[in-house]
DNA sequence: GTCTATATACCGATAGAC
DNA sequence: GTCTATCGGTATATAGAC
């Protein structure tokens, strides 16, 4: 199954989908235009809507396509961490890790988000559920840790930490801000679970 | 000085910067045309260009008239508040006051900066600077209270819990996610001033 | 200072040849 | 599936009458 190596060229509404998810990333979905998306892939703003309908129909692609790399990271970290406490220190390791994305284009869930409430965009839902998909996945490492606190509001605190520091991240650029930041909720974790 | 109350109707110039500031902060600085705002004032887009030359002129505009109502509200924090303590549960409060405008538009200064960093805008330091207010404020009220912390540190993570707060505020939209991490802060600077 | 009219450019989206 | 050509709309910005 699926051993067809003949299929390489990787199609190209996959390849719309790869550039319109890091350019929308970079200069976020309004400023980004099938002109630019279209240059970037190398073929024409005709052939585009061979492949997407509406603007709308390729951010929809692109949210899926975040959806699918956020699970996809979420189970690396079950992997590679063997309690509930590491797994949670892995979420906390990955700001610091994308601190060079982070510092020039701020936080790709937190950003579309912003910018798709602001204008108030029908899929402003679909994008929250990848902060969902990280909220759920937190909460879970919680409840198996058996802390004191309520798990979902210690997810939710956690999650919005990562937001303020990317945010300032985004603002000041400062990469020992965000190490100073990274190590403060590495001791908040300790100090949350330490029972 | 200043008596001269025959001044009233509000020059055109300021009536527009007025209106763009809300307009800016609701839909954004890109998505928020001058036919928009010429239509709110009840000017026309000719007469626009009158009074600013550019669209950046008028975010120039804006941002110096954020950085004075910043100002502003910082000197009504140390005249209600008498101790330093006192002034940085003002900072926190704030969070809790303006919860609706957060939830619907996330925070002014946050979404603005993050908008302008994306598009790589010229006047994203003069934005920042309205952050930097804060920051110093903060940091201010940190040294008169003698802290174990860097006062610098304690004012941006401060800045930084502000900000994660207002970005899933908007996302979520739930009020009570705001009152618990706003709790979650109070109880924040209780243990960390106390010594 | 305010208006109408317009220049110029780019946007998303469509039509149709190949 | 990919292309060229183009439509209709809107954006910022300008010119000039009043």
């Amino acid at each position: 199954m699926d051993d067809n190596s003949t299929a390489p060229p990787l199609r190209t509404r996959d390849r719309i989908v790869e550039h319109a998810d890091r350019l929308f990333y970079e200069g976020g979905y309004d400023h980004t235009s099938f002109a630019t998306i279209a240059a970037e892939v190398g073929i024409s703003r005709g052939n585009f809507h061979h492949h997407f309908k509406a603007k709308d129909d390729i951010l929809a692609a692109v949210i899926e396509r975040r959806r699918n790399s956020t699970a996809a990271m979420l189970r690396s970290w079950e992997r590679v961490a063997a309690t509930p406490t590491d797994r949670l220190g892995c979420f906390i390791d990955m700001v610091a890790e994308n601190r060079q994305d982070i510092m020039r284009f701020g936080c790709p869930v937190g950003s579309l988000c912003s910018e798709l409430a602001k204008q108030e965009h029908s899929l402003l839902g679909a994008s929250g559920t990848i902060f969902e998909q990280f909220r759920t996945w937190l909460r879970e490492q919680f409840e198996q840790l058996d802390v004191a606190q309520e798990p979902d509001d210690l997810a939710m605190h956690l999650l919005a930490m990562s937001q303020g520091v990317a945010v300032l991240a985004n603002v000041y650029k400062d990469p020992e801000f965000v190490a100073r930041e990274v190590a403060r909720m590495h001791r908040w974790l300790d100090d949350t679970v330490e029972r």
